[in-house]
DNA sequence: CATGAATGAGGATTCATTCAT
DNA sequence: AATGAATGAATCCTCATTCAT
């Protein structure tokens, strides 16, 4: 763990409180998500590196090498949380643009679902996020993969936009990703403006400066 | 400069003699700064946690321990390293801004300075990352203070924008830094689109929808 | 036998059919055996610590608590093998010697018998050897009698060869068990020399030496 | 550790009694040698997989990850010391080989000295064992040829024999090797037979069996 | 300024084993 | 006869850090 963002050392004491044991074959006959979402909910706040299998498994009630028995490894636990995610922001997102035709309006929709995506679950932060991992291998181009696909949702969404020339579709899309992504970094949950607010904006102004 | 060690930084002339063994043949005059370097450079590629003091140290030919004449700690070496980076940062901005007063043009010559600076120092991107602001201690209240500074500059210019009603310059404001600090996320060097030339597109759209 | 567990080896034929569910598909009627096959073969490669009832269990194709149905545990486990492999070894050896009643022929045979058993079952080649008694427990013991056992074979071979004064038939008989044990550490099965023909060679010199 | 060779567990209470706490930094200056030592002893006795590095710094009065500052691995530790071990013996053959010149003499004194360093330092006995490591990867290789280098010499003693026609000087050598290093497998320091009667035993039966 | 040697805590992972189903 | 899920202890190893020299 990083000094960075210590952890406080014995939080033995807040326990789930459903049962002071959990025995051994637990009620809930998947813990296999219990350890995806605790993984989620940790990586998300502290990083890849900073979130240790033990903290993991404290999560979620086990022992460190318990985990592997649904995971070979920290590794493939990452990919499968990430993919999950990015699976889970795809239907949010296409289930957003159900019905809708105008492109304009498609990418407002769009743009909408994404950063509420990522603001709700924050899981979803870190996970978008860039050199996430540690070591720069296989890893690094699976997590790549899987937002390549992700993101052509939103490459097809730009190209129905028709923008006039001089307008880099490609550009305006990575510009409006970054605005999006870049939220959570300074987003306080204060309810001054609410993630819809903030990208509808964005996508206004790209609307105001494109649309014909 | 740091707030747990100040450097001197210039006055190295002062007593370029006193030294009887003139370090292990290193070129540069002082270790501090080939320290800062490296972390800088490791750091932007790996992380923080993922970057050991073996790591830096290893970097600049010296053993761990010796790190620790220099730093009293890894989070200390980070604190300084992101001050220096944030202060080189704003020195570039400002001598881009040098004699320039038209509103919009102050902020493309800007942009273009933040994400020239981003894409050159590779220093540069990890620490602006989203990643490092995860914890909550002491440290990243200070990593956010120096942001905080910085980005005074960019609000002061967006004030001087007058922008029209509707237009929330704060959220414009961090949507521009978002879409800055993204692109190394997915930037490669092919020298298909400049850096400048993706700023100014992006300031430009900002621009378009916006001006008077 | 097992002095562990007794197991039905050859009487498998009395009831072929009781069991409802034929096992997994598996043509091998008894998975015990199975298991036993694929530790000696894992074991016998890699060495008793190295092989991991993980490895054995899969190899066999069942989950590592499976095995814990046919076998309390691993020592358990191998030590059946071992008594096993030297029952095995037992019966070919004798099987060898049947009908022959010249000395020097005997232990021509005998050896000729022990090697190549040593090679073919690769099972073998681990369990004889020294590593594995390193140990002070009830294990190394019981190991050591069994091997105790089939070396007697080799005693009475070498008590019947009436040496001459001066020559040990102690130390020539572990010597030869050297010799033949040590080959599958070099021997390579690019059939240049058949185990017949070390073996061989091995008691030539022996008989060159001692015979009248 | 295997179960198979069990160990004692808190053994704390046993230490070299030179200093309650050896403090930071300890007087003997090769801390190195110690540790290959103790690694020789624990190694040749339990085995590679078997002997752990907290076996190992425990017995040398270290921390486990102490060990690491000296050693990158415990592959790399054991191949040093392989290596050792080899130099060691190959020093004591040379010696005992000086100034000799008759060839079957030659063949005796290498194979007395041969077998007292394995005798002696029990280091060495598993070190010449044949699958010693666990992963038969490029430290197998190494080890290998580290056995190879030694072997040599013998392998021109034995060429200096001028053994008749139907005696294989690769065969008996590696009968020979085998004999020797079998030894260790039922040897018990019970002074009945010395080491160096042992060995003349084997090359006399060679001798015997083939000199001119 | 730096090294050499160590610490102590924690890192991911693997192990033999258990047991309810 | 075997699975699925877990345990607890041990595995090798890395980490930031310390400090006498």
């Amino acid at each position: 763990m990083s000094p960075l963002r210590p952890r406080p050392k014995q939080e033995t004491t807040e326990k789930p409180a459903t049962s002071p044991r959990p025995a051994r074959g637990k009620g809930g006959k998947n813990r296999r998500e219990d350890i995806l979402r605790a993984a989620g909910t940790l990586m998300a706040a502290k990083g890849y590196d900073a979130t240790s299998m033990r903290d993991i498994s404290a999560a979620v009630g086990m022992l460190p090498g318990s985990v592997y028995y649904h995971f070979p490894s920290k590794e493939a636990l990452f990919v499968e949380l990430h993919n999950d995610v990015v699976q889970t922001m795809t239907a949010r997102v296409l289930a957003a643009l159900e019905g809708v035709d105008d492109p304009w309006e498609r990418l407002r929709l769009s743009a909408r679902a994404h950063l509420e995506g990522l603001i709700q679950n924050d899981n979803l932060v870190a996970i978008v996020s860039p050199q996430f991992i540690g070591g720069e291998k296989e890893v690094a181009q699976v997590v790549t993969d899987h937002r390549r696909t992700y993101e052509q949702i939103f490459r097809d969404i730009f190209e129905a936009l028709n923008l006039p020339e001089g307008a880099d579709p490609t550009i305006l899309r990575l510009g409006l990703f970054g605005s999006l992504n870049w939220v959570p970094v300074w987003y306080e949950g204060d309810g001054r403006r609410s993630p819809a607010e903030i990208s509808d904006q964005f996508v206004a102004t790209l609307k105001s400066a494109y649309a014909a």
